[in-house]
DNA sequence: TGTACATCAGTGAACGCGCGTTCACTGATGTAC
DNA sequence: TGTACATCAGTGAACGCGCGTTCACTGATGTAC
């Protein structure tokens, strides 16, 4: 077991999840916009110049947060998603299997929702207002992307209409649907966008407090979102 | 004109207005969360202290600026959305009138949009993630109920379906609906809180950098959710 | 197995910076008589 | 219409603060022979 890591190797593996730890910690009651190494430094006890051995600017902590999100909240996602097709599998026959790609849609959403509000902060970090002056690297596309494949994916398994789409959103969506061997007609792809973008837009609207007055809070609405976005997925 | 009003009252609104104009215009470099007071001040070549003249601390400043931004694109919706109705009105007979309110909600969404993408700093301001720190007070409601009560009085000018909604959200929309006069049963307020959600969905989605590596640029993708939020909504 | 050398985590001082807010002040504008 | 007083916009210095990053350094851990 960890062959090649030397002790050195073992305790900077360490020490960095600490930094990112605390930095997480500290996203709770400061915002992405004034995480500050200083203070990450400060609650671990080091010297502020110790970090620099860990991360080469305050950027590239940033970007190491992003790409943790991105991972976490898919992982929940396609977590929650194979929980129901296994449990689905094994009490239902295949003519109950109908009902199954609606249930692991609903299963998804649902998953992503209790990470966001469980980690708003983080959440924020990567679906808020992105910070000024940071550039997100190309690493973070590939964990970006674990939730919108995934519903693609699940909504595969249903029977999506194919919308008619204009031209140029046709072929936008198909050179997405050839770069990750999607199996859906670009005008269901597009259906299925409009479902992902109302999920986040759901979501967002309720941790930045735009509900407050209105569906506040926001349990149900958001139930009747996912479920009236499954029919519309056809799900 | 001006009953009432000194020299010093003009000048004072006069500062005042400069002041938010450029605060507005360090949002564009800087973001919410990094704008400076003593910044403002040293572009307008005013002391830093005299700014507090005008406004009682930072966060009044922000304060001015997101009800001014709510305003601003409540208006632009509202506007677009008159300009429609008068203009079907003059070259309609009734029985063409029949597709009016569909051209008014995608003249809403579209204006909506096009106000997010040319300010997209005062978007972020309003409806990106909260600035930490920040509790925006009572009197930012209003303005910002401008677009969603927009939204709602076009619907109620075509035939939503009413969808079944369970209890609470039906309470919940139930209240929203006497508060706001709002003549259309909960369950089609609900689906119209799904249109509207989905719409700032994509186009936070757009200017928040989603979209990037599928439908970006976004206008066609737009196009295609608004035209399917409309059906939705019954348009 | 022991030794010589290279690597690298962590230190602490320093650089140069910007911030929000307060305060005692000057001088122009407005008000009451 | 003129004068005395009150109001208030704007000043500039100061308080006390935190930040990211660099740099020469010490001492422990790892590597090659």
């Amino acid at each position: 077991m960890n062959v090649g890591k030397t002790a050195r190797d073992r305790a900077r593996a360490e020490v960095a999840q600490e930094i990112k730890d605390e930095a997480r910690k500290q996203l709770v009651t400061d915002g992405a916009q004034s995480l500050s190494l200083r203070s990450v430094s400060r609650s671990l006890g080091l010297a502020s110049s110790a970090l620099y051995r860990y991360f080469p600017s305050r950027d590239d902590l940033l970007t190491a947060l992003i790409i943790d999100a991105y991972d976490a909240m898919g992982a929940a996602a396609e977590h929650a998603d194979s929980g129901i097709r296994q449990g689905n599998s094994r009490t239902k026959g295949a003519s109950e299997a109908e009902a199954e790609p609606r249930g692991r849609w609903l299963a998804a959403c649902r998953a992503v929702r209790t990470w966001a509000v469980t980690h708003r902060h983080e959440y924020a970090l990567i679906y808020g207002s992105p910070v000024p002056g940071y550039q997100a690297p190309q690493d973070t596309v590939a964990p970006a992307a674990r939730v919108p494949l995934l519903l693609t994916a699940i909504a595969t398994a249903g029977k999506v209409d194919d919308s008619s789409v204009g031209h140029g959103l046709r072929s936008q969506l198909s050179s997405v649907i050839s770069m990750n061997s999607i199996d859906l007609p670009p005008g269901a792809l597009a259906r299925v966008m409009v479902a992902w973008t109302q999920l986040f837009g759901v979501i967002s609207f309720e941790l930045f407090g735009q509900l407050v007055g209105s569906a506040d809070p926001a349990d149900e609405f958001f139930e009747f979102s996912a479920a009236t976005m499954a029919d519309f997925v056809g799900l």
